[in-house]
DNA sequence: ATTACGATCCACT
DNA sequence: GTGGATCGTAATG
């Protein structure tokens, strides 16, 4: 069952738990449902990294509501990515769905990646994630506990590992963000890094 | 009104 | 491993 006090939380703390997870959507043309196995917390205020960092704007302020509810957003004038809100209301947290395995529906999610060589591609990395699950920019502020959308967590989640990026701040504590959980291993893991590497001089 | 740039993906080398 | 696609958002004049 969809317990919503599981995502009032800060991200960082819901990301792990969303590890194992299976999110279905559910189309006119059926239902593609997928096992989370990458996810990236983003702080809200404290994180620069984070859309909400600056504030409370047209574009984020899904992220400032209700836990449990579905951020999308439009970047590199092609691509939608996919949050879970966390954090109780008037507080911005949410975690990016980075990938997933393909466990139901797959026929259709392959019709919807045709660009994918390999199964493992179908859901791998956030734009694809979106894509093989039919979300779209306007399912932006769906509740994931109610249709087309089913949440349903782990009662165990699955190990995971943690990857830091560091260089944001200097200073001790606040250079540990954003949290990027996966489950080791996995071959749906995306290769993508949270940065491209920036040259050096 | 204008501008700079991004929580990425894909084709190509 | 690298560069190009492509446009909404938010900061600035």
């Amino acid at each position: 069952m969809f317990d919503r006090t599981a995502f009032e939380r800060p991200a960082i703390e819901v990301a792990p738990r969303l590890l194992g997870a299976i999110l279905t959507k559910h189309s006119s043309d059926g239902a593609v449902s997928v096992r989370i196995t990458e996810v990236e917390a983003y702080l809200g205020a404290l994180d620069p990294g984070s859309h909400a960092f600056r504030g409370q704007t047209k574009r984020n302020s899904i992220m400032f509501g209700e836990p449990g509810f579905l951020y999308t957003y439009f970047t590199y004038g092609m691509h939608v990515c996919a949050n879970v809100v966390c954090s109780p209301p008037g507080t911005a947290s949410a975690v990016l769905l980075r990938a997933g395995e393909v466990v139901e529906g797959i026929d259709l999610a392959r019709s919807r990646r045709l660009t994918s060589k390999t199964d493992a591609d179908l859901a791998r990395g956030p734009a694809r994630f979106v894509v093989a699950l039919g979300i779209t920019l306007g399912d932006g502020g769906a509740d994931l506990a109610a249709l087309p959308f089913e949440l349903t967590l782990e009662d165990i989640p699955p190990d995971f590992d943690a990857g830091v990026r560091t260089g944001v701040s200097g200073d001790g504590g606040t250079d540990a963000y954003p949290w990027r959980f996966w489950i080791p291993g996995d071959p749906t893991v995306s290769p993508y890094k949270a940065h491209a590497p920036k040259k050096r001089a």
